[in-house]
DNA sequence: TTGAAAGCGCTAACAT
DNA sequence: ATGTTAGCGCTTTCAA
């Protein structure tokens, strides 16, 4: 591979000088036909791309929109087998994604994507924060201070958590009626009165689903938990933490389930241990995976409109990097029950 | 926001010279502990991210890959409804983008996507180029001259591309064996003799899975059509281009398709004029995407080591990287026979 | 162990 | 319409 050639060299051999070359690019419409014709000949007899670092420095921007996103394996996990299904579905990350893929798209962006490597996630995060204009994160993976300190320099969008008093603009769903919803669905449709939720409060969207939980509850008049149900794990022979079930645990009427990783699981507990659903228990979950759609019996689930998040994060980045001096914005985005099997519709 | 800290900045709050800043980030074995921690303490303090396009321009390289991707979507569709399958499967693209992805992070680099924006595809992937070390792309969408330019800066591999007398490396697999593979078993498990190749010839890969598709005919002393049924296409209100088979079409024993979207879509059409599969007539697909798996009846296919492939295109960039001298590498991988419900098994 | 200084390739005033 | 030039923020010899 030849030495890269730059703006001199093209310059040189279009016999014009590097603010030529630049504008030539730039600004086309400022430059003289013939020599615009004359420089882009030049650039590609060179083979010249420009560097994108150097024209970053120069005009303090990049033109790329970061993510720092995560998986759900363990690094050190087994390949999947064929037909495996645990991580062929796109899981709720994977379709924040795609959203900002599209929309980045669409504004003429590029979208860098960096994920927990060796290192750990504080350098990457930071390091990828060098090369963006604006970055999405799933704040629940990174140190808060970390995510401070980026947002003091760019925008910052933290998605599916709940407005902090930080720099960050925060982009959520409505977590508590969505799960108030489902849960009403299964106690006025279905007559569910001994329902059990399960799955932890860590991320703060966990919070607020039981809290909805309870509303719902309370609402009817049924006896109010204090805790869910916070179930063991286990790692799956491919990496993946699945939940587990007490032997002894005394079957409720349903199981409200905080996202739909967790009900899936439930799911495949049940039929290993042989108990049908919906017709002896019912199971929702949350989140509106692909994986709820293909399950059997399919899920009933609370869909967050992932994709359209994703488009979101992109214009709330676009508009704070227009303006810097735009405070945080806070977006919480409507949900929507979505009714299939498993709550015995 | 502030104007972002420098290591000017931070240089001058620690009362050390950028040098000693830079250096504690670099190697921060060659600093005194004591100056170290300064240093480090005043980062924070100044909420101080290096600026990557800075880094990137000092020591030339950006510890970024590059994809070069594309949507099988017009920009202009309509959102997809709720529960729409069309684009919720990951496709091809978006298996190989998760190999690289994975692939990448192991190795300490991000990955930068890049697609069709309104600018268009040549300055686009240009653009892209210019802030990555490597790229990999799907040669089909893009001039070839643009990428041999690029490939002369920075390498370069073409994905599902036989090799050529480029600069690029390929990796593929072996679309000709594969092809033939699954036609021998429609012809020798499921007696089916007059078989239909459905796709178009254009990517190379088209040509060699219609080789391939011969050479099973051949061998099995059948009729050797010379060319294939390339279907025409419409295109669907959420902007995706579906096969139409002519209404007047003579039902052959077996639909062998280039793709498996494009099987998809005979499937469905088939479904709707109330042919049974694989009843009165198989199908078969290629590729090993998803949404066959889940379709009725399941398709049977020809799997492609899609994940693998992402992870082996991140491999030989960084060989390529390690070594710009280093000449194209041209994988072909295997592939395998899937055999699911729609040949009739 | 630390500092001074020379770039890296490009953009954008400003000058011509 | 085009050229000159001063940075952009960082890394990296080379000296001290």
């Amino acid at each position: 591979m030849a030495k890269a050639a730059t703006v001199y060299d093209v310059a040189r051999h279009a016999g014009v000088s590097i603010a030529t070359v630049s504008m030539a690019f730039r600004r086309p419409d400022r430059v003289k036909e013939s020599t615009r014709d004359l420089v882009f000949a030049s650039a590609r007899a060179l083979h010249y791309v420009p560097s994108a670092s150097a024209r970053g420095l120069a005009d303090g921007r990049t033109g790329v929109l970061g993510l720092f996103s995560f998986d759900y394996f363990l690094p050190s996990a087994a390949p999947l087998e064929p037909d495996e299904s645990c991580r062929d579905f796109p899981l709720y990350v994977d379709e924040i994604q795609r959203g900002m893929e599209l929309a980045c798209w669409q504004h003429d962006y590029a979208l860098m994507i960096g994920g927990p490597s060796r290192a750990g996630g504080t350098d990457t995060v930071t390091d990828i924060a060098g090369h963006v204009d604006g970055l999405a994160v799933f704040p629940q993976t990174l140190p808060p201070d970390a995510l401070e300190r980026i947002a003091g320099r760019i925008p910052v969008v933290a998605v599916s958590e709940p407005p902090q008093d930080d720099r960050l603009s925060h982009i959520t769903v409505d977590n508590r009626g969505g799960m108030r919803a489902v849960t009403e669905h299964l106690i006025r449709d279905h007559a569910r009165r001994d329902l059990l939720f399960v799955g932890g409060l860590n991320p703060a969207e966990g919070r607020a689903r039981f809290a909805g939980f309870r509303d719902a509850l309370r609402a009817a008049g049924l006896r109010v938990p204090r805790k869910p149900l916070v179930p063991q794990t286990r790692v799956t022979p491919s990496g993946r933490a699945a939940v587990v079930l007490p032997d002894d645990l005394p079957m409720p009427e349903a199981f409200v389930c905080a996202t739909d990783d967790v009900a899936l699981d439930i799911l495949e507990i049940l039929a290993a241990r042989g108990v049908r659903v919906p017709a002896e228990v019912a199971v929702t979950g949350f989140d509106g995976i692909v994986a709820g759609r293909v399950a059997r019996p399919t899920l009933t689930t609370v869909r967050q409109p992932m994709v359209e998040m994703g488009r979101l994060v992109v214009e709330v980045l676009l508009r704070h990097i227009a303006d810097p001096a735009r405070p945080p914005e806070f977006c919480e985005l409507p949900v929507q029950v979505v009714v299939r099997e498993s709550c015995g519709c």
